[in-house]
RNA sequence: GGCCCCAUCGUCUAGUGGCCAAGGACAUCACCCUCUCAAGGUGGAGACACGGGUUCGAAUCCCGUUGGGGCUGCCA
């Protein structure tokens, strides 16, 4: 068998969202594993309401997600005149009819009627082609068509079933069923993968199919249809189809909130389908090979972000710091521009406090403890802001602690003399806390607030050794001045 | 309403007639580790929608019921 071609076919009308991008690895996997074509083609036939610019924001996120098209982006917008020379084939083959309805009087004359849907009123009346006229197809009354489809087996249609369906408008314009088995059949594709969502309206593109092989709408005559696999939807917690309604959708928000593209990949991966064996965090070479339409679950999956978060840690922790420390650079020393068309958020920070000898320091700490990148400003902000931003809970739990003020003072000596290293620093201060009959998970938490502001961090030691003495001693003083008198 | 698809723990799934008193992962709970929080380790709870068949044997095959979803547009 040749090398397949498959096409990813998203309509442009809003960001690249979580159910396109998981279509599109189903296509470009099957693509890679067998040598095959990945065509990029923008479904845009819709003039009215499409966007150009959305085509670079998916172009951007297949490319983050490592899934640059072979071909394309090829826009329909751009082939009217190849669906023009197949509309003239189909009509001049007697495929299609035209028709004036309008939808208020079809509605009017079907609204009793047992089978909805066009009624057929302009089937017989040799209305000829032109302004305002629609043409529709003229469907089979009789019989059936029967999807072959990888996931699904074979799905039968019966054409009782189906209406005159229209497929170019009375603008001239082709509809999409048209635009789509058109550019199928020009670009050789061979298998169709593509959302179940599609599967009631494939019985019509195989028609169509069919009518433009009668018709010699091209020279090389006949072409064989290509093969369908539609996959399981993606569904919102109420297990509903995915809409622009449902917020947390478009791929750009999570490169954006730090998600790395292997994590994204692999969890894409594992709705509606799964690698053999057990492990589930799996790389792309194994995606790539052991990949198999034919193993696609039928039922929808929900996006489950947790998951979706605790993947990406696992992959971060599994980064070298250096790796790390490049990857969170958007975030806590952005460029400008950023790379890929990542918009990270600001750091809470002046660009000129940032020390990346210190973040290098730290960063290891960093890396357990966040699941996300953008995670990552908030927790080493305290030692690149000098006026310390101090959470209103964590300065209460001070207040509410009798022996705070010993606590606080008991550091400021002692750290005055002390090595400055962080074991020295850990054993002094256990030292302190077994003075005052504290355990060092008491002792150090209202040091570590005096310090970071807050009573989660990095380790603590690691950080006044990173801050240095002075600096640590001006915070103990400066808590202890906002303590007042005991 | 019509046509079509689907149905295993809360979620994603393994399972293709006996290896299943149903396995893994996330989430959740407990414990261990521990300077906080994580990470890590150990353990727990947790599902075959229901009813009929077929079969020596069914989560797996068939039928029905129920439930969910998709499509039904001169959107894609």
């Amino acid at each position: 068998m040749s090398a397949p071609r498959v096409r990813f076919a998203p309509s442009p009308t809003g960001e690249l969202h979580v159910g396109g991008a998981r279509t599109s690895l189903f296509n470009w996997l099957f693509a890679r594993q067998r040598g095959g074509i990945f065509v990029l083609r923008i479904e845009d036939t819709d003039t009215e309401r499409n966007r150009p610019e959305w085509v670079d924001g998916i172009l951007s996120a297949l490319s983050w997600l490592g899934m640059e098209p072979d071909e394309g982006p090829i826009l329909q917008s751009s082939r009217f005149d190849r669906y023009q020379v197949a509309i003239d084939a189909l009509w001049a083959s007697g495929a299609l009819y035209a028709c004036d309805c309008r939808r208020e009087d079809v509605d009017a004359r079907t609204r009793h009627s047992d089978t909805p849907g066009y009624d057929g009123h302009c089937a017989e009346r040799g209305l000829a082609r032109g302004e305002g006229r629609a043409l529709r197809f003229r469907a089979p009354a009789e019989g059936s068509t029967v999807v072959r489809d990888l996931v699904r087996g074979a799905v039968t249609f019966p054409h009782a079933s189906m209406e005159d369906f229209v497929c170019v408008k009375s603008s001239g314009q082709p509809l999409f069923v048209l635009a789509n088995v058109v550019d199928d059949r020009d670009m050789a594709i061979s298998h169709v993968i593509r959302g179940e969502d599609l599967l009631p309206t494939t019985p019509k593109g195989i028609l169509l199919w069919q009518a433009l092989d009668r018709a010699g709408a091209e020279a090389g005559g006949p072409i064989e249809l290509p093969v369908f696999a539609h996959l399981p939807m993606l569904v919102n917690a109420q297990r509903k189809k995915l809409s622009k309604r449902d917020a947390h959708l478009a791929v750009e928000s999570y490169r954006d909130q730090g998600y790395l593209a292997v994590a994204f990949r692999n969890y894409l991966a594992l709705l509606g389908w799964s690698p053999p064996g057990q492990a589930e965090k799996v790389g792309v070479d194994t995606l790539i090979r052991e990949f198999r339409l034919e193993d696609v679950h039928h039922a929808p999956a929900f996006f489950d972000v947790k998951k979706l978060a605790h993947l990406n840690g696992e992959y971060i922790r599994e980064l070298s710091v250096e790796q790390f420390v490049a990857a969170v650079k958007p975030w806590v020393a952005p460029d400008s521009p950023a790379p890929g068309g990542l918009s990270a958020a600001p750091p809470p920070w002046d660009p000129q406090q940032f020390d990346p000898a210190v973040f290098s320091a730290i960063a290891p700490a960093v890396q357990t403890r966040v699941v996300l990148l953008e995670e990552v400003p908030a927790m080493v902000d305290f030692f690149f802001r000098p006026e310390l931003e101090m959470a209103p809970e964590a300065w209460r739990r001070v207040e509410a602690d009798p022996q705070a003020g010993e606590v606080l003072t008991g550091a400021l000596a002692a750290y005055e003399a002390c090595e400055w290293q962080a074991e020295r620093l850990h054993e002094t201060t256990v030292a302190l806390g077994e003075g005052l009959g504290r355990n060092g998970r008491k002792t150090q938490e209202p040091i570590r607030v005096a310090v970071t502001g807050r009573t989660v961090g990095p380790p603590l030691f690691e950080s006044l050794e990173l801050l240095g003495r002075d600096e640590v001693l001006r915070r103990l003083r400066a808590a202890l001045e906002r303590l007042g008198p005991a």
